[in-house]
DNA sequence: CCTTGGCACTCGTTTGGTGAGAGTGCCAGG
DNA sequence: CCTGGCACTCTCACCAAACGAGTGCCAAGG
């Protein structure tokens, strides 16, 4: 297997490389004739369909039916971005929108929302970017406002940037001072553990015998924990943006593709849990077809990147797509986009 | 005009309601005799087409071609509504569905996005909420936290319930002591008033000579108006939910009138300014095709039913679909959802 | 040994035509 | 005013034929 960038000769190859760019461009089935007619290669119409005969029975290319031509599959797409692509550098303009977009927001939320936003017109295909839940995030600072009676908005700053509110309501009353109090306390004894650790050393805490007594130690710990759980429910992390796009793809022309296309894309769960898969890689990913359940099922491809902050992966980022997509624009593009958005994390950080 | 009602006599009456009602159900045109099958007429399908070429010269219905059943045109949908629809009441259950989902959150963003998601399954339509910009409305309290240096979330509640948050970057250095005093200061000045009245008199104070003098309140006035700044640029306030659904329609089956209705969808600023329209009318509004620009080059219908306290209302809740919907049970459901969001910003404002 | 032109074969797509079916409009009679 | 009858129109489904695109294979030529 890990010959397989050896398996073909030159020529076959170049056969591939040019039926693939090809089929991308046009979206249609690639004949031995309009390959000739490319000019790429000096060779009659008989002798390239020999070519692509070996190309079909590697597996690399398929045919839809006899008498059509030839199409890559998942097999040959592979290849082709492993072995024969050449990505296409991004244009000095497109950096600067994407540098523009990512650094001019200054909430965490709001800069990946714009940028699952930018990454969907750039690319004009679907635009992801999935967060994952701060649970396993070090905080920064937590406090807490009186909004009403008996209602308290927590805000929650991770040492990344991200701020998370929410608001908990409680049968405790508590004056301002208090919260004031309170939120001093947590963030002093608590900065940069995560909501995870906290959330079992205020459990800890409730057991001890000190904590009895102090009437306002009790107060904290209740708040702090109300504060702490759920913040997993917080939902909109997973941003998926220009669903209409697909809607432009000729594959997706015959109406029940398209809607299951669209079904598929509602079920955020499936994809939360493809795109977590794709979170602990480091460098860019491509699921083609039958890569994952996912992608299979549906014809897409996905083009994916992981962000965050030099060792800590934070979320993904990626568009999705069908199988025919320009890998070699999408994954330059796709990159470039992971590494604004970690740049722009990692400034935030040292703030 | 306002003896439209009267221009028809019994039986035309009530061939248009049975035609719409048929057409409603099953999608098709409706010919002579499969209403002559239904039952309710004791005439024969050659009488009937009499009635039913009458009901054509006045523009209630409409031949998609020669030797094919009749259609309602917007024109008789908008009679049947007026006057010949019954409006289906909510099951025990729906009620009960709509009380629970709508009386669950505390956070109002959170209740209408629900709300939106809510109307789209229970209406199998795509629903929408709402809310436009808390300018107008009056505050309850405004607080400020320091999240880094140099970064201060600003948090606003609204008599409404409604919460705000934006965080403002600003060259001035402030401790929390401080930013604790100016929210305590703003609260205290300017509880009630709505953001667009506090702006003008932040900006009056810093004219006069006061002002000039007092550093604290210099800084004050500052931190105010950049709170007070922009709030309108808060987005999600128009929550699209359930656009999957449209596919299921078979009236956009051709796949070019999906791609437009789905990009007519993305166009949020002209469904805005549509909604805005339907705020002040007090009542359930129905508009359908030709009543606006949006909805006639889409062939859309929209249900709408503005929310809010009392004599304010604050935002709009409705339903966008095909012209050919259930209307009558569409009509409650969206009256009964308005109502309940009312009914639980009112108990809101009460706290 | 590779390349190439030729040729038969396969399939999908388009075209034209035909017939059935559904529905209307109109008319004349009850 | 209602109704049955009839001619007319339009759509749709179906079928056959022609067409075109593309392949596979083979035999001849460098």
């Amino acid at each position: 297997m890990s010959q397989q960038g050896e398996e073909l000769d030159g020529r076959a190859r170049e056969v591939l490389r040019e039926i693939v760019m090809q089929h991308v461009a046009t979206g249609e089935a690639i004949s031995s004739r309009s390959l000739a007619k490319g000019g790429h290669f000096q060779l009659s119409p008989a002798s390239l369909r020999n070519v692509m005969a070996d190309l079909e029975d590697l597996g690399y290319l398929a045919q839809p039916h006899t008498s059509a031509g030839r199409v890559p599959t998942d097999r040959g797409y592979r290849f082709f971005i492993n072995y024969l692509m050449k990505s296409r550098m991004l244009t000095q303009r497109e950096r600067e929108t994407i540098d523009e977009q990512v650094g001019h927001g200054t909430e965490i939320d709001h800069v990946l929302h714009e940028a699952s936003r930018l990454l969907s017109r750039l690319a004009d295909q679907v635009g992801v970017v999935f967060m994952p839940t701060l649970l396993q995030f070090a905080i920064r600072s937590m406090d807490f406002v009186l909004v009403a009676e008996n209602k308290i908005l927590c805000v929650i700053v991770g040492t990344n940037g991200v701020v998370v509110n929410k608001i908990i309501e409680t049968r405790l009353n508590f004056t301002r001072d208090e919260l004031e109090k309170i939120g001093r306390y947590i963030t002093g004894e608590f900065f940069g553990l995560t909501l995870d650790h906290i959330r079992r050393r205020l459990v800890r805490m409730t057991e001890e015998e000190r904590a009895m007594q102090d009437q306002m130690l009790q107060k904290t710990i209740a708040l702090g924990i109300e504060a702490v759980n759920d913040v997993r429910t917080i939902d909109n992390d997973l941003y998926v943006e220009g669903a209409a796009s697909i809607l432009t793809k000729p594959e997706f022309s015959e109406t029940m593709a398209l809607r299951k296309t669209f079904l598929a894309l509602q079920e955020k769960e499936k994809l939360i849990d493809l795109l977590n898969s794709c979170l602990t890689e480091d460098g860019l990913q491509i699921l083609i077809g039958s890569d994952s359940d996912f992608t299979h099922v549906h014809n897409f491809s996905i083009v994916a990147k992981s962000y965050g902050s030099h060792n800590a992966p934070l979320g993904v980022v990626g568009i999705i797509g069908p199988m025919r997509m320009e890998y070699a624009r999408m994954a330059p593009l796709v990159d470039y986009i992971g590494r604004a958005l970690s740049r722009k994390i990692e400034e935030e950080e040292q703030q």
